[in-house]
DNA sequence: TTGAAAGCGCTAACAA
DNA sequence: TTGTTAGCGCTTTCAA
């Protein structure tokens, strides 16, 4: 079988119109009971299922979020999409998922796209902060929610984490147990989380006046391997530090691995802690701490947040979510020892 | 702005017909220079989009792909997404993702959307290989490719990693090494993979002439918590093996963090080989073992299928393709000096 | 409670 | 080389 029955078959074999059929497929009542179950029947018979093309033809809305995130294979993104994923079915929407590959380029087609397709609405975690292709989007009164980046040139809705605060409460942990040669490995600072990241580690030294030494301040990237040579350059540095604070998973992952193979004793020699959770965390030993983000939570919230807005177009001010993030105690961080 | 200028407009503002406008935005020539120069420039002067869901009204087509996984959050669907995701945007498809959470139900429903949707093809990772659900797309003329689980109940192009020679290498592996009590965490068995990688195990143990003890046999979800669970049993089980084969990335990392906790020395005192390569494998000590399968590549080759089908209706007989696994060896799986 | 009919924006066959 | 026009399958007035 190849042929899709339509409305119109349904109609004919029901011997009604095609509109008392439309009312019963969209539950819009006022319509006779004896004839509604005539319908039901014929469309069961036929098989037929309503094209959802020629319906958002019509209403002009396809029920679809489009999300595009930077790397679908960084894990925290497939746990945000969960959260979207699971709100967005509960809601009658779909979504259309693309990556970008940290790509501009690929994320201008993208958009591209999903301009063409009528998407709905937009959750997006940009490469590009200044943000002037996704304009566009907004120019069509499509709504967009920025996740974990934020988008700097006009207003959208953004869900982000409070960077400053998590990083903060992670050196602050760090002081709180007597170092005072604390290392950062950053992220790149033309990101918010690269940059915010710096900041709260820049407080919290500030707080408890302990001057930043720039050579405790290492320039990452957020991959692994930046990670690693972040370690490598602080062990051999002058003024070696007694515990390191690391701007993210991956580069949480070339630290570890460069310390074991410097046998520079992780909790004992070097306090740690890592933003992000990352799967290895509670099983190396010691276990890691780390400062951990609701990933679930935000896919919810960013799916919520587009919602609102498709439905009410005009009256909404933006809206700025920061969630904070919770420092995770595990067994990488250490009183100083080396101080006494 | 939120008026979306149609194909009518263009032609207004060029003094052309809507035809000549069609022809162009087609690329199907045979319009004159001076004409195609004025349509463009009214093109991008209204900043015209054209609407795919007019377009897919008339071509009966949507360029979507559907993509069902059962878990987002699981490494490898991600990776072969990726691979689809690549493919498809070569060739000008997109695709819409959704995941089951392993539940029959919403998979149900998803395939109901795909349908209404029109989307032109699906790549599955069915939660459900009997399939008789997804049959309705396949009576709809949709070409389906089925991805690491098989579907029983009718013929779909598939592309399968060969689970038994994956588990059989690993189990020889740890068989040569002089273990005897190796013991297995299983996958659910009325999936193929979880199935099929039990067989494998099976068939190593037979050809070595080691009986199977079923106090060794572990039954598991696939979910990192039965992992965990597997590990502890087989600790405190009369008979505790001295190497352990995961069926899965997942459980193999709650199996990692129990062993941790019972302080139950990996390659020392019990070997270990998990199917699935993960992120921690290079990175805790000692190194883990793993089978490891072409994720990417799987997702490519997935959506050459469908694409072929999409483009060849009829004429193409059931294809079937079978990947061989690598098995590679790092350090958890040690010679069985308990033995000596 | 039901039906007739007007489009939604596009493609493609046909005509000029 | 260009234009006219008939739909694609549905929703939604408006009228009966």
């Amino acid at each position: 079988m190849d042929y899709k029955p339509t409305i119109e078959d349904v109609a004919r074999l029901a011997n009604v119109s095609i509109a008392t059929v439309s009312r019963v497929i969209n539950n819009q009542g006022g319509v006779r009971k004896g004839t509604e179950e005539r319908i039901v029947s014929a469309i069961s018979e036929l098989g037929y299922i309503r094209s959802a093309v020629a319906r958002s033809m019509k209403r002009k809305e396809t029920n679809t979020i489009g999300i595009i995130v930077p790397d679908i294979t960084n894990p925290f993104f497939p746990h945000v999409v969960a959260g979207i994923e699971q709100k967005a079915r509960e809601k009658g929407y779909y979504t259309i998922l693309s990556s970008t590959n940290e790509s501009q380029k690929v994320e201008e087609e993208i958009v591209k796209i999903f301009l063409e397709r009528g998407v709905d609405g937009v959750i997006i975690t940009t490469a590009n902060e200044t943000g002037d292709h996704i304009k566009r989007l907004q120019d069509q009164g499509i709504p967009i929610v920025a996740v974990d980046r934020a988008i700097k040139n006009f207003e959208v809705d953004t869900v982000l984490v409070d960077n400053i605060n998590g990083s903060y409460q992670a050196v602050r942990q760090l002081i709180l147990q007597g170092h005072e040669k604390i290392a950062i490995i950053c992220g790149p600072q033309n990101t918010t989380p690269g940059h915010e990241r710096y900041l709260g580690y820049k407080k919290a030294l500030e707080e408890y006046n302990i001057p930043l030494d720039p050579n405790l301040v290492f320039q990452g990237d957020f991959r692994e391997t930046s990670g690693y040579k972040g370690a490598l350059h602080l062990f051999y540095s002058k003024n070696r530090p007694t515990a390191i604070f690391s701007s993210n998973n991956q580069m949480t992952i070339g630290c570890v691995k460069a310390l074991n193979e410097l046998d520079w004793k992780l909790g004992e020699e070097v306090s740690f802690i890592g933003f992000d959770d990352v799967e290895i965390a509670t099983f190396i030993k010691p276990k890691l701490s780390v400062v951990s983000r609701p990933m679930t939570t935000i896919g919810e919230i960013a799916f919520q947040l587009v919602y609102d807005r498709i439905h009410n177009k005009e009256s909404l001010p933006k809206r700025e979510l920061l969630l904070t993030p919770e420092l995770i105690i595990r067994e990488s961080c250490q009183p100083n020892y080396q101080k006494i």
